[in-house]
RNA sequence: GCUGCUGUAGCUCAGAGGUAGAGCACUCCCUUGGUAAGGGAGAGGUCGAGAGUUCAAUUCUCUCCAGCAGCACCA
């Protein structure tokens, strides 16, 4: 055998004989790191004990001390152990594939009858059973012949088709965990036992499409969660209930801002609370566009198929739009109309009223635009994701050459508003051409480049998403990340040359000749419903003062100070703060929790003390201690407060 | 749309083949109480909709509607 060289991360090498193990290696060294070690990472690749190392390397042996790679080893292991439990307590249900995905892993099954939750608590001591027994993890590489009969005696069609897809020439890598084999890459640990038993869980089933595809049979799709050890899962297990704590349903319902009915499915009854959320967002939003140079419009609901023809939205997207028929009694043939589903061909009518000169251009058109678009109905959730919503929507008509300015215009625009909104931590995705496409590879260097250089202008880094563009042009994605942990894409600029040219939309030139404008499709919330309820979650209902729908209710204690917090409640009025009075024959602690619960953030409580000394005693949200302080500083206080960021 | 689960009072939930119950909320009475539930009384439901089985259905069966968790979708 040649000798090989391998490097270790202290830059010491050493010489082995080739086809040597990471495992071997590992003895090499000591004995408790041969026990220890859980994988390899081998030119930076994450690599088994068991596979051969030919050539020259560099070398890292992993223990459960570096956390990449054993969560993924845990997570994936329990993945096979989950499979071979399922198919030792049911040896009919066939397997599919089964690979880690955030704090855990899934495996898809092919089974009549469905899983039950006491299913999962026998699978999952069956699982600690199995990894118990310390059973041992051996690999061996299969001919591609091999593994079709193995799978066909054993009845696993899915598994056929898995070998069938994997290309000819790679190699077909077999897993045995104890008795039990699976096809599968790698890597995986030394023994069952490394997994560790406590830290483990598997929370629910669902249906999932076997390979994602919509036309091919739904599988159980059963998912767990693991760690490395019992302290993470339970960490993980209270972060969930944080998660639950702040479900914008249940404090939409409990700061009484909405609901939603059968009736109306996927639209939203905006109660009083909510509406203030709402417009406040809106004027917000309203006083940003005019400041950015944009002209606010509105356009109709219900527009003529004719012209969603015209938009090639007919043709695509007919499934997913409302159709209004109207058949008027005299009339030769039906009017069929569609409720509008998005502005852009309405902002384009608008820019199609009159000559445009290129001394228009830039011309950003916006609109708080209401559309409705008939989403499947397991898509609905909660305000998030409805069928009736108002987008942020704007159009900015210009030239190519005007593309990079304006986006960088657009991008400084959305940082001081997602600033504003409190939302710090944000990343912009740049999403390039797809296979199906139209327009030459020279424009679509031309736009990706610009919209990456704009963003570098704005002092911005950003991830390409390769292939993800619209078939029309590239596009941003601005994802923000919320307070605990969780992303939303909302803001959006894509560049479209093809509606402009289907709509007929054009301006004249300095040369005096008919110029075709692209439009920037851009938005910065996305969606009002949507983006509230992401400002619900963020803040777990304690929304910034400005936004708060009910901002201060003055209490009484005693009923001798009703009159004087009517006084106060006027007082904080009239500075522009929303107060309202709460002289109900009840205690103050009852008055505390009601109104903690229902996320005020300040209670003035008012007493014969206060009454006396003209003072208020105010209590913040979410804080225990109180201070006594006189009202005209509180209303100054609170004023203050209830401006919002960019006119304070 | 697909798979599975769920639908009982405003909210959270219990219940059984013989037409319903709790806590909170609500109304009234007593209580004037100093920072997260003071006491008492009262009112409130076509048990998601329709059909079927049955002497009898809110309970069992089917269909539909809506919600929940995923999947697929998201111009």
């Amino acid at each position: 055998m040649a000798p090989i060289s391998l490097t270790f991360p202290d830059g010491n090498s050493r010489s082995f004989d080739a086809g040597v193990t990471p495992a071997d290696v590992a003895a090499s060294i000591s004995n408790s790191l041969a026990k220890k070690a859980i994988s390899a990472s081998v030119n930076g690749q994450h690599w088994d004990l068991q596979w051969p190392i030919n050539e020259d390397a560099s070398i890292a042996i992993n223990t459960m001390q570096d956390d990449a790679p054993a969560l993924e080893l845990i997570r994936h292991d329990l993945a096979h152990i989950m499979a071979r439990a399922v198919q030792e307590l049911w040896p009919d249900v066939k397997v599919t594939i089964g690979p880690v995905r955030d704090n855990g892993w899934f495996y898809d099954f092919d089974r009549e009858e469905p899983f039950t939750p006491e299913d999962l608590g026998a699978i999952e001591a069956k699982m600690k059973e199995i990894i118990n027994a310390r059973e041992p993890v051996k690999t061996e590489i299969w001919g591609r012949d091999e593994a079709i009969d193995y799978y066909n005696a054993r009845n696993e069609p899915f598994k056929v088709e898995l070998v069938n897809r994997i290309p000819e020439g790679e190699p077909l890598r077999m897993y045995w965990h104890g008795d039990w084999q699976d096809l599968c890459r790698g890597p995986h640990l030394q023994h069952t036992g490394q997994v560790p038993a406590d830290a483990f869980k598997l929370t629910h089933v669902a249906g999932a499409y076997w390979l994602g595809d919509n036309t091919r049979p739904m599988l159980q799709r059963i998912y767990g969660v693991a760690f490395k050890n019992r302290k993470d899962l339970k960490a993980w297990e209270t972060m969930m209930e944080e998660a639950a704590k702040r479900d914008h349903r249940k404090l939409g319902r409990e700061m009484d801002l909405f609901h939603m009915q059968e009736e109306a499915p996927g639209q939203v009854f905006w109660h009083a609370n909510g509406w203030k959320i709402y417009t406040t967002l809106q004027d917000y939003m309203r006083r940003q566009q005019e400041r950015d140079g944009y002209v606010e419009v509105n356009t109709p609901q219900v527009i003529d198929r004719k012209l969603w023809e015209a938009s090639g939205h007919w043709d695509k997207y007919q499934e997913n739009m409302f159709i209004v028929e109207v058949d008027e009694e005299h009339a030769r043939e039906k009017t069929v109309n569609a409720l509008k589903p998005m502005n852009c061909p309405g902002h384009v009518q608008v820019f199609n009223q009159g000559l445009k000169s290129y001394r228009d251009l830039p011309l950003r058109i916006a609109e708080f635009g209401s559309c409705n678009r008939y989403e499947p109905s397991g898509a609905l959730h909660g305000i998030m994701r409805v069928r009736g919503f108002t987008q942020d929507d704007g159009h900015i008509f210009c030239t190519e050459e005007q593309i990079g300015s304006e986006t960088k215009k657009f991008i400084a625009f959305l940082a001081k508003i997602y600033d504003d909104l409190g939302f710090k931590d944000w990343t912009i995705k740049l999403s390039t051409r797809p296979e199906k496409r139209i327009g030459s590879d020279e424009t679509w260097d031309k736009l990706e480049k610009s919209l990456g250089d704009a963003c570098h202008a704005a002092g911005y880094d950003f991830e390409v998403l390769e292939g993800e563009g619209a078939f029309y042009g590239p596009k941003l994605e601005f994802t923000l990340t919320d307070a605990i942990g969780r992303t939303w894409q909302c803001g959006t600029l894509q560049v479209d040359s093809n509606l402009p040219e289907r709509l007929g939309a054009s301006y004249i030139g300095p040369d005096g000749a008919k110029h075709r404008p692209v439009m920037l499709h851009r938005a910065t919330l996305g969606s009002f419903e949507r983006f509230i309820g992401i400002l619900i979650e963020n803040s777990a209902g304690h929304l910034p003062f400005w936004l708060a729908p009910r901002q201060v209710v003055v209490a009484s204690i005693v009923s001798e100070a009703d009159e004087y917090v009517n006084e106060v409640v006027a007082a904080l009025k009239a500075a522009g703060v929303r107060a309202e009075a709460d002289i109900r024959n009840e205690k103050i602690n009852y008055k505390v929790r009601e109104h903690s619960l229902g996320k005020v953030p300040v209670i003035l409580a008012v007493g014969a003390r206060e009454v006396e000394e003209k003072t208020v005693t105010l209590r913040r949200l979410g804080q225990k201690q109180t201070a006594v302080k006189a009202l005209n500083e509180v209303v100054a206080e609170l004023s203050k407060d209830a401006t919002p960021p960019d006119l304070a």
